[in-house]
DNA sequence: ACGATCGTACGAGGATTTACGTACAGTCGT
DNA sequence: ACGACTGTACGTAAATCCTCGTACGATCGT
């Protein structure tokens, strides 16, 4: 199983956008970002209860936006943030993203204040 | 007529960036950030042919997402882009998103070349 | 007061998105 | 070969989004 991903400079930054204008699939940006190695189910545990056929519909517009690569390894399949791409098209996107989106989580979740 | 806005600190980046994954919107964002003094009219006209009904419900996205203030003023509404309140909450975001928009158009329209 | 203008509200349609269960195709270990 | 496991494909249902036409409220100029 070959996916079809998009060369770099098909990317659209609004393509981009609108992937990462869903909470699920902005979370799965933040776990590939905290780095390690991740296929379908261990981001999908991470995330906690979320049926498989609905991640396969994230993996594929994460996949169809250009933000992420699948490499399908054995029975595996490997998630890789592409972020060498995303910086190379778009300058600082990809860091604001993920730096705003520790900004929310930090004013939603004030460290124990009710 | 008085809209509602949110705060600085209640805007979100998942709101803002699914706001921004849309041609229409993204397009009124830059006309904005071109600077200007800009109404409903004016940006509708720029865009050109949109439904003003149609345009109702972009600007109601923009200003619930914090991206936009529109501002009554006599039987006009102005628009502005709040950058400061995006620039203060999100560093760089708004700047990477614009000039990655300028960098799909140079894609997409390549100084006249079929 | 009158007509023109600005923009919203409402309601409708069609398209798209999100979610799920089920079924299936490939791979691994034994 | 067999069962366990990984993830996709398909069909479906509910929700949301995008667009438009029409109607209305408010303001301006005369």
């Amino acid at each position: 199983m070959a996916f079809r991903h998009p060369d770099r400079d098909q990317i659209r930054v609004e393509d981009v956008l609108s992937a990462l204008g869903n909470g699920v699939r902005l979370s799965v940006v933040r776990i590939l970002d905290a780095g390690g190695e991740h296929n379908c189910t261990s981001v999908l545990n991470t995330l906690g209860i979320t049926a498989k056929s609905t991640m396969t519909h994230h993996w594929r517009v994460l996949r169809d936006s250009g933000v992420i690569r699948q490499q399908p390894s054995g029975r595996e399949n490997l998630l890789v943030l592409r972020r060498e791409d995303l910086d190379a098209r778009y300058p600082g996107l990809l860091d604001a993203i993920l730096s705003g989106a520790r900004t929310d989580a930090a004013t939603q979740h004030p460290d124990s204040a009710a």
